[in-house]
DNA sequence: ACTTAACTTTACACTGTGTAAAGTTGACGA
DNA sequence: TCGTCAACTTTACACAGTGTAAAGTTAAGT
Protein backbone atom coordinates (compact mmCIF):
# COMPACT_ATOMS: atom_id res chain seq x y z
CA UNK A 1 0.00 0.00 0.00
CA UNK A 2 1.04 3.27 -0.77
CA UNK A 3 1.07 6.90 -0.40
CA UNK A 4 -1.79 6.73 1.90
CA UNK A 5 -1.16 8.25 5.65
CA UNK A 6 -0.68 11.38 7.02
CA UNK A 7 1.72 13.48 5.29
CA UNK A 8 3.16 14.51 8.78
CA UNK A 9 4.36 10.85 9.39
CA UNK A 10 5.41 10.81 5.87
CA UNK A 11 8.15 13.95 6.23
CA UNK A 12 8.92 11.81 9.63
CA UNK A 13 9.79 8.64 7.83
CA UNK A 14 11.89 10.76 5.17
CA UNK A 15 13.98 13.05 7.04
CA UNK A 16 14.61 10.01 9.15
CA UNK A 17 15.93 8.15 6.00
CA UNK A 18 17.84 11.11 5.08
CA UNK A 19 19.59 11.60 8.50
CA UNK A 20 20.32 8.34 8.42
CA UNK A 21 22.14 7.77 5.58
CA UNK A 22 23.72 11.00 5.59
CA UNK A 23 25.12 9.79 9.14
CA UNK A 24 26.16 6.33 8.42
CA UNK A 25 27.01 6.27 4.62
CA UNK A 26 28.61 3.65 5.09
CA UNK A 27 26.98 0.95 7.00
CA UNK A 28 23.17 -0.60 5.60
CA UNK A 29 20.24 1.30 6.79
CA UNK A 30 17.75 -1.08 7.24
CA UNK A 31 13.92 -0.59 7.52
CA UNK A 32 13.60 -1.30 10.69
CA UNK A 33 16.52 1.28 11.28
CA UNK A 34 14.98 4.08 9.42
CA UNK A 35 11.39 3.12 11.46
CA UNK A 36 13.37 3.28 15.19
CA UNK A 37 14.59 6.87 13.72
CA UNK A 38 11.58 7.94 12.64
CA UNK A 39 9.75 6.77 16.32
CA UNK A 40 7.03 4.75 14.05
CA UNK A 41 6.79 1.10 13.46
CA UNK A 42 8.60 -0.70 10.79
CA UNK A 43 5.12 -1.55 9.38
CA UNK A 44 4.29 2.08 9.35
CA UNK A 45 6.79 2.69 6.58
CA UNK A 46 4.63 0.02 4.16
CA UNK A 47 1.67 2.59 4.76
CA UNK A 48 3.66 5.11 2.95
CA UNK A 49 5.82 3.58 0.43
CA UNK A 50 5.72 0.18 -1.93
CA UNK A 51 8.95 -1.28 -0.44
CA UNK A 52 12.56 -0.09 0.11
CA UNK A 53 12.83 1.19 -3.19
CA UNK A 54 10.56 3.23 -3.19
CA UNK A 55 11.21 4.93 0.09
CA UNK A 56 14.55 5.55 -1.14
CA UNK A 57 13.50 7.10 -4.28
CA UNK A 58 11.00 8.94 -2.07
CA UNK A 59 13.93 10.31 -0.12
CA UNK A 60 16.19 11.91 -3.33
CA UNK A 61 12.97 13.58 -4.31
CA UNK A 62 12.48 15.07 -0.86
CA UNK A 63 16.16 15.96 -0.29
CA UNK A 64 15.80 17.85 -3.93
CA UNK A 65 13.00 19.74 -3.15
CA UNK A 66 14.26 20.96 0.35
CA UNK A 67 17.80 21.89 -1.43
CA UNK A 68 16.11 23.38 -4.35
CA UNK A 69 18.33 21.30 -6.50
CA UNK A 70 16.27 22.91 -9.55
CA UNK A 71 17.06 26.35 -8.93
CA UNK A 72 21.10 25.51 -7.98
CA UNK A 73 21.18 23.78 -11.75
CA UNK A 74 19.46 26.37 -13.56
CA UNK A 75 21.49 29.38 -12.38
CA UNK A 76 24.51 27.58 -14.13
CA UNK A 77 22.51 27.87 -17.28
CA UNK A 78 23.09 31.87 -17.10
CA UNK A 79 26.70 32.29 -17.98
CA UNK A 80 27.12 33.55 -21.51
CA UNK A 81 30.80 31.74 -22.00
CA UNK A 82 30.95 28.31 -22.69
CA UNK A 83 34.00 27.74 -20.35
CA UNK A 84 32.10 29.87 -17.77
CA UNK A 85 28.89 27.73 -17.97
CA UNK A 86 31.04 24.66 -17.59
CA UNK A 87 32.67 26.09 -14.46
CA UNK A 88 29.38 26.95 -12.68
CA UNK A 89 27.47 23.36 -13.84
CA UNK A 90 30.27 21.58 -12.11
CA UNK A 91 29.88 23.82 -9.06
CA UNK A 92 26.70 23.30 -8.90
CA UNK A 93 26.28 19.76 -9.43
CA UNK A 94 29.67 19.22 -7.55
CA UNK A 95 28.33 21.10 -4.45
CA UNK A 96 24.99 19.06 -4.52
CA UNK A 97 26.62 15.62 -4.58
CA UNK A 98 27.54 15.64 -0.96
CA UNK A 99 24.32 16.37 0.22
CA UNK A 100 22.51 12.90 -1.83
CA UNK A 101 25.48 10.88 -1.45
CA UNK A 102 24.01 8.79 1.52
CA UNK A 103 21.00 8.01 -0.37
CA UNK A 104 23.05 7.76 -3.88
CA UNK A 105 25.23 4.68 -1.99
CA UNK A 106 21.83 2.95 -0.54
CA UNK A 107 20.25 3.43 -4.09
CA UNK A 108 23.61 2.61 -6.23
CA UNK A 109 23.58 -0.37 -3.96
CA UNK A 110 20.49 -2.01 -5.02
CA UNK A 111 21.04 -1.49 -8.70
CA UNK A 112 21.67 -5.07 -9.05
CA UNK A 113 18.83 -6.82 -7.27
CA UNK A 114 15.88 -3.90 -7.38
CA UNK A 115 14.69 -3.01 -10.98
CA UNK A 116 12.97 -0.24 -9.88
CA UNK A 117 16.17 1.28 -8.06
CA UNK A 118 17.79 1.02 -11.03
CA UNK A 119 15.28 2.97 -13.25
CA UNK A 120 14.89 5.53 -10.61
CA UNK A 121 18.54 5.87 -10.07
CA UNK A 122 19.01 5.99 -14.16
CA UNK A 123 16.82 8.53 -14.84
CA UNK A 124 18.45 10.53 -11.80
CA UNK A 125 21.48 10.52 -14.11
CA UNK A 126 19.74 10.87 -17.04
CA UNK A 127 18.98 14.50 -15.96
CA UNK A 128 22.52 14.78 -15.00
CA UNK A 129 23.93 13.57 -18.52
CA UNK A 130 21.30 16.54 -20.11
CA UNK A 131 22.77 18.99 -18.03
CA UNK A 132 26.23 18.32 -19.50
CA UNK A 133 25.44 17.49 -23.21
CA UNK A 134 24.24 20.84 -22.08
CA UNK A 135 27.18 22.26 -21.24
CA UNK A 136 28.96 20.83 -23.74
CA UNK A 137 26.63 22.09 -26.28
CA UNK A 138 27.37 25.95 -25.10
CA UNK A 139 31.27 25.54 -25.84
CA UNK A 140 30.68 23.87 -29.25
CA UNK A 141 28.55 27.33 -30.07
CA UNK A 142 31.34 28.92 -28.68
CA UNK A 143 33.90 26.89 -31.29
CA UNK A 144 35.49 26.01 -27.63
CA UNK A 145 35.21 22.86 -28.33
CA UNK A 146 38.48 20.54 -28.48
CA UNK A 147 38.78 19.46 -32.67
CA UNK A 148 38.28 15.67 -32.88
CA UNK A 149 35.83 15.50 -30.41
CA UNK A 150 32.04 14.73 -31.38
CA UNK A 151 29.25 16.77 -29.25
CA UNK A 152 28.32 13.28 -28.16
CA UNK A 153 31.46 11.73 -27.07
CA UNK A 154 32.33 14.98 -25.25
CA UNK A 155 28.93 14.86 -23.09
CA UNK A 156 30.12 11.12 -22.69
CA UNK A 157 33.36 12.08 -20.84
CA UNK A 158 31.70 15.11 -18.84
CA UNK A 159 29.16 12.77 -17.49
CA UNK A 160 31.83 10.08 -16.62
CA UNK A 161 33.78 12.99 -15.03
CA UNK A 162 30.96 14.20 -13.15
CA UNK A 163 29.85 10.38 -11.85
CA UNK A 164 29.15 10.25 -8.24
CA UNK A 165 31.36 7.58 -8.28
CA UNK A 166 34.63 9.61 -9.40
CA UNK A 167 33.58 11.94 -6.64
CA UNK A 168 33.93 8.91 -4.17
CA UNK A 169 36.58 8.20 -4.61
CA UNK A 170 38.27 11.46 -4.95
CA UNK A 171 36.69 12.55 -1.81
CA UNK A 172 36.85 9.35 0.05
CA UNK A 173 39.76 7.22 -0.88
CA UNK A 174 42.43 9.79 -1.63
CA UNK A 175 41.23 12.72 0.85
CA UNK A 176 40.70 15.17 -1.32
CA UNK A 177 38.65 18.11 0.33
CA UNK A 178 35.82 19.22 -1.22
CA UNK A 179 37.56 22.80 -2.75
CA UNK A 180 40.09 20.37 -4.42
CA UNK A 181 37.70 18.06 -5.64
CA UNK A 182 35.69 20.98 -7.44
CA UNK A 183 38.89 22.91 -8.71
CA UNK A 184 40.26 19.59 -10.08
CA UNK A 185 37.24 18.24 -11.72
CA UNK A 186 37.54 22.25 -13.44
CA UNK A 187 40.89 21.93 -14.46
CA UNK A 188 40.48 18.17 -15.69
CA UNK A 189 37.06 19.10 -17.66
CA UNK A 190 38.84 21.89 -19.45
CA UNK A 191 41.91 20.55 -20.53
CA UNK A 192 39.74 17.69 -21.72
CA UNK A 193 37.21 18.94 -23.63
CA UNK A 194 38.30 22.44 -24.86
CA UNK A 195 41.51 23.13 -27.46
CA UNK B 1 36.61 -24.95 6.70
CA UNK B 2 38.77 -23.95 3.90
CA UNK B 3 41.00 -25.49 1.44
CA UNK B 4 40.53 -28.56 2.02
CA UNK B 5 39.07 -31.28 -0.64
CA UNK B 6 40.91 -31.85 -4.26
CA UNK B 7 42.11 -28.97 -5.98
CA UNK B 8 40.51 -30.43 -9.68
CA UNK B 9 37.47 -29.46 -7.61
CA UNK B 10 38.54 -26.23 -6.53
CA UNK B 11 39.57 -25.75 -10.21
CA UNK B 12 36.39 -26.70 -11.55
CA UNK B 13 34.50 -24.46 -8.55
CA UNK B 14 36.17 -21.50 -9.62
CA UNK B 15 36.25 -22.35 -13.85
CA UNK B 16 32.15 -22.24 -13.37
CA UNK B 17 32.16 -19.26 -10.93
CA UNK B 18 34.57 -17.32 -13.75
CA UNK B 19 32.27 -18.62 -16.39
CA UNK B 20 29.06 -17.74 -14.64
CA UNK B 21 30.60 -14.23 -13.38
CA UNK B 22 31.66 -13.37 -17.39
CA UNK B 23 28.46 -14.51 -18.86
CA UNK B 24 25.95 -12.73 -16.61
CA UNK B 25 27.97 -10.08 -15.04
CA UNK B 26 24.66 -8.17 -14.44
CA UNK B 27 22.43 -10.05 -12.50
CA UNK B 28 22.82 -11.73 -8.90
CA UNK B 29 25.01 -15.34 -8.99
CA UNK B 30 24.34 -17.38 -6.26
CA UNK B 31 26.37 -19.97 -4.89
CA UNK B 32 23.82 -22.21 -5.42
CA UNK B 33 24.61 -21.39 -9.44
CA UNK B 34 28.22 -21.97 -8.77
CA UNK B 35 27.86 -25.24 -7.44
CA UNK B 36 25.30 -26.73 -10.10
CA UNK B 37 27.30 -24.75 -13.34
CA UNK B 38 30.75 -26.72 -11.52
CA UNK B 39 28.17 -29.83 -11.42
CA UNK B 40 28.74 -29.99 -7.73
CA UNK B 41 26.70 -29.74 -4.11
CA UNK B 42 26.44 -26.27 -2.91
CA UNK B 43 27.84 -27.72 0.41
CA UNK B 44 31.16 -28.64 -1.67
CA UNK B 45 31.60 -24.92 -2.29
CA UNK B 46 32.05 -24.51 1.65
CA UNK B 47 34.45 -27.38 1.63
CA UNK B 48 37.10 -25.02 -0.13
CA UNK B 49 36.08 -21.76 0.40
CA UNK B 50 35.22 -20.37 3.91
CA UNK B 51 32.15 -18.27 2.41
CA UNK B 52 30.85 -16.39 -0.81
CA UNK B 53 33.49 -13.38 -0.55
CA UNK B 54 36.40 -15.91 -0.34
CA UNK B 55 35.19 -17.46 -3.37
CA UNK B 56 35.16 -14.82 -5.40
CA UNK B 57 38.54 -13.52 -4.38
CA UNK B 58 39.61 -16.73 -4.98
CA UNK B 59 37.87 -16.56 -8.71
CA UNK B 60 40.48 -13.25 -9.00
CA UNK B 61 43.49 -14.64 -8.46
CA UNK B 62 42.57 -17.67 -10.47
CA UNK B 63 41.63 -15.02 -13.47
CA UNK B 64 45.20 -13.11 -12.58
CA UNK B 65 47.32 -16.69 -13.03
CA UNK B 66 45.28 -17.75 -15.91
CA UNK B 67 46.07 -14.82 -17.68
CA UNK B 68 49.41 -13.52 -16.44
CA UNK B 69 48.08 -10.27 -15.42
CA UNK B 70 51.90 -9.87 -13.66
CA UNK B 71 53.63 -10.19 -16.91
CA UNK B 72 51.37 -8.01 -18.97
CA UNK B 73 51.83 -5.44 -16.34
CA UNK B 74 55.49 -5.65 -16.30
CA UNK B 75 55.93 -5.02 -20.05
CA UNK B 76 54.45 -2.20 -19.28
CA UNK B 77 57.59 -0.88 -17.40
CA UNK B 78 59.29 -1.34 -20.20
CA UNK B 79 58.97 2.19 -22.16
CA UNK B 80 61.77 4.36 -21.90
CA UNK B 81 59.56 7.78 -22.00
CA UNK B 82 57.09 8.90 -19.61
CA UNK B 83 53.96 9.38 -22.39
CA UNK B 84 54.86 5.90 -23.49
CA UNK B 85 54.98 4.24 -20.43
CA UNK B 86 51.12 5.68 -19.42
CA UNK B 87 50.29 4.82 -23.00
CA UNK B 88 51.80 0.99 -22.46
CA UNK B 89 50.33 0.71 -18.70
CA UNK B 90 46.50 2.41 -19.67
CA UNK B 91 46.73 -0.23 -22.88
CA UNK B 92 47.54 -2.71 -20.40
CA UNK B 93 45.25 -2.51 -17.49
CA UNK B 94 42.46 -1.55 -19.30
CA UNK B 95 42.59 -4.49 -21.78
CA UNK B 96 42.32 -6.36 -18.59
CA UNK B 97 39.53 -4.82 -17.01
CA UNK B 98 37.03 -6.45 -19.35
CA UNK B 99 38.14 -9.95 -18.59
CA UNK B 100 38.11 -9.43 -14.60
CA UNK B 101 34.69 -6.88 -14.91
CA UNK B 102 32.26 -10.06 -13.81
CA UNK B 103 33.89 -10.81 -10.73
CA UNK B 104 34.48 -7.55 -10.19
CA UNK B 105 31.34 -6.31 -10.23
CA UNK B 106 30.25 -8.97 -7.70
CA UNK B 107 32.71 -8.06 -5.65
CA UNK B 108 31.94 -3.92 -5.22
CA UNK B 109 28.50 -5.31 -4.74
CA UNK B 110 29.30 -6.96 -1.44
CA UNK B 111 31.34 -4.05 0.15
CA UNK B 112 28.75 -2.59 1.64
CA UNK B 113 28.19 -5.94 3.77
CA UNK B 114 30.95 -7.82 3.84
CA UNK B 115 34.22 -6.32 5.27
CA UNK B 116 36.59 -8.75 3.80
CA UNK B 117 35.43 -8.79 0.39
CA UNK B 118 36.19 -4.62 0.82
CA UNK B 119 39.95 -5.44 2.11
CA UNK B 120 40.59 -7.60 -1.16
CA UNK B 121 39.25 -4.58 -3.20
CA UNK B 122 40.98 -2.06 -1.84
CA UNK B 123 44.40 -4.11 -1.74
CA UNK B 124 43.13 -5.08 -5.66
CA UNK B 125 43.37 -1.57 -6.41
CA UNK B 126 45.93 -0.11 -4.25
CA UNK B 127 48.34 -2.52 -6.70
CA UNK B 128 47.00 -0.29 -9.31
CA UNK B 129 47.40 2.51 -7.57
CA UNK B 130 51.17 1.38 -7.22
CA UNK B 131 51.15 1.32 -11.27
CA UNK B 132 49.65 4.82 -11.72
CA UNK B 133 51.84 6.05 -9.33
CA UNK B 134 55.13 4.41 -11.31
CA UNK B 135 53.82 5.86 -14.85
CA UNK B 136 53.49 9.15 -13.39
CA UNK B 137 57.00 9.41 -11.88
CA UNK B 138 58.00 8.18 -14.76
CA UNK B 139 56.68 11.33 -16.42
CA UNK B 140 57.35 13.60 -13.54
CA UNK B 141 61.31 12.26 -14.65
CA UNK B 142 60.71 13.05 -17.84
CA UNK B 143 59.42 16.91 -16.83
CA UNK B 144 56.44 16.25 -18.24
CA UNK B 145 54.12 16.45 -15.37
CA UNK B 146 51.54 19.12 -15.71
CA UNK B 147 53.12 22.34 -13.57
CA UNK B 148 50.75 22.61 -10.11
CA UNK B 149 50.19 19.33 -9.94
CA UNK B 150 51.96 17.35 -7.41
CA UNK B 151 52.95 13.81 -8.15
CA UNK B 152 50.36 12.51 -5.74
CA UNK B 153 47.50 14.59 -6.89
CA UNK B 154 48.26 13.23 -10.41
CA UNK B 155 48.10 9.69 -9.24
CA UNK B 156 44.77 10.37 -7.44
CA UNK B 157 43.16 11.67 -11.04
CA UNK B 158 44.61 8.51 -13.08
CA UNK B 159 43.81 5.92 -10.64
CA UNK B 160 40.06 7.44 -10.88
CA UNK B 161 40.25 7.73 -14.49
CA UNK B 162 41.24 4.40 -14.29
CA UNK B 163 38.77 3.01 -12.19
CA UNK B 164 36.56 -0.01 -12.96
CA UNK B 165 33.62 2.42 -13.00
CA UNK B 166 34.57 4.55 -15.17
CA UNK B 167 35.04 1.87 -17.41
CA UNK B 168 31.55 0.29 -16.71
CA UNK B 169 30.36 4.19 -17.57
CA UNK B 170 32.02 4.50 -20.58
CA UNK B 171 31.39 0.99 -22.66
CA UNK B 172 28.08 0.05 -20.78
CA UNK B 173 25.68 3.26 -20.37
CA UNK B 174 27.38 5.31 -23.49
CA UNK B 175 27.96 2.09 -25.55
CA UNK B 176 31.75 3.05 -26.36
CA UNK B 177 33.86 -0.22 -28.41
CA UNK B 178 37.04 -1.21 -25.99
CA UNK B 179 39.49 0.23 -28.93
CA UNK B 180 37.52 4.27 -28.37
CA UNK B 181 37.76 3.41 -24.46
CA UNK B 182 41.65 2.90 -24.78
CA UNK B 183 41.78 5.20 -27.57
CA UNK B 184 39.81 8.17 -25.56
CA UNK B 185 41.25 7.27 -22.09
CA UNK B 186 44.75 7.76 -23.14
CA UNK B 187 43.87 11.13 -24.40
CA UNK B 188 42.35 12.46 -21.60
CA UNK B 189 45.26 10.99 -19.21
CA UNK B 190 48.03 12.84 -21.61
CA UNK B 191 45.54 15.82 -21.54
CA UNK B 192 45.42 16.13 -17.72
CA UNK B 193 48.79 15.13 -16.48
CA UNK B 194 51.18 16.32 -18.64
CA UNK B 195 51.39 19.92 -20.38
C1' DA C 1 38.03 -55.85 5.44
C1' DC C 2 39.10 -51.14 7.54
C1' DT C 3 39.97 -46.52 7.20
C1' DT C 4 39.91 -42.12 5.46
C1' DA C 5 39.19 -38.12 2.40
C1' DA C 6 36.00 -36.06 -0.55
C1' DC C 7 31.75 -35.29 -1.49
C1' DT C 8 26.33 -35.59 -1.05
C1' DT C 9 22.12 -35.17 1.32
C1' DT C 10 19.09 -33.43 4.56
C1' DA C 11 17.98 -30.22 7.92
C1' DC C 12 18.07 -26.04 10.13
C1' DA C 13 19.45 -21.28 12.14
C1' DC C 14 19.77 -16.59 10.85
C1' DT C 15 18.88 -12.05 8.58
C1' DG C 16 16.20 -8.76 6.30
C1' DT C 17 12.22 -7.83 3.27
C1' DG C 18 7.57 -7.77 2.48
C1' DT C 19 2.54 -9.48 3.42
C1' DA C 20 -1.47 -10.32 6.34
C1' DA C 21 -4.59 -9.43 9.69
C1' DA C 22 -6.29 -8.31 14.18
C1' DG C 23 -6.01 -4.75 17.84
C1' DT C 24 -5.66 0.32 19.53
C1' DT C 25 -6.47 5.19 19.58
C1' DG C 26 -8.26 9.58 18.79
C1' DA C 27 -10.90 12.74 15.99
C1' DC C 28 -15.05 13.87 13.92
C1' DG C 29 -19.89 13.64 12.72
C1' DA C 30 -24.93 12.38 13.40
C1' DT D 1 -22.98 9.83 23.30
C1' DC D 2 -22.19 6.52 20.29
C1' DG D 3 -20.31 4.77 16.20
C1' DT D 4 -17.13 4.93 12.62
C1' DC D 5 -13.11 5.63 10.16
C1' DA D 6 -8.25 6.56 9.25
C1' DA D 7 -3.76 6.06 10.98
C1' DC D 8 -0.94 3.46 13.29
C1' DT D 9 0.73 -0.71 16.29
C1' DT D 10 1.35 -5.44 17.23
C1' DT D 11 1.98 -10.04 16.18
C1' DA D 12 2.75 -13.56 12.99
C1' DC D 13 4.45 -15.48 9.04
C1' DA D 14 6.23 -16.51 4.08
C1' DC D 15 10.34 -16.14 1.41
C1' DA D 16 15.17 -15.92 -0.31
C1' DG D 17 19.90 -16.62 0.29
C1' DT D 18 23.84 -17.54 3.30
C1' DG D 19 26.15 -20.38 6.27
C1' DT D 20 26.37 -24.39 9.85
C1' DA D 21 25.77 -29.15 11.34
C1' DA D 22 25.79 -33.80 10.96
C1' DA D 23 24.79 -38.22 9.05
C1' DG D 24 25.27 -40.96 4.78
C1' DT D 25 27.85 -42.51 0.40
C1' DT D 26 31.71 -43.81 -2.42
C1' DA D 27 36.10 -44.97 -4.05
C1' DA D 28 40.96 -45.29 -3.30
C1' DG D 29 44.64 -46.88 -0.39
C1' DT D 30 46.63 -50.18 2.85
Amino acid sequence: MMSSGHPETRKKILDAAWGLLERDAGSTVRMGDIAKAAGVSRQALYLHFPDRAGLLIATTRHIDETNDIDARLAASRAAARGTDRLDAYIEAWGAYIPEIYGVARALMAMQDSDGAARAAWTNRMQAVRDGCAAAVDALDRDGALSPGLSVAQATDILWTLLSVRNWEQLTGDCGWPQARYIAQTKRMARRVLTG
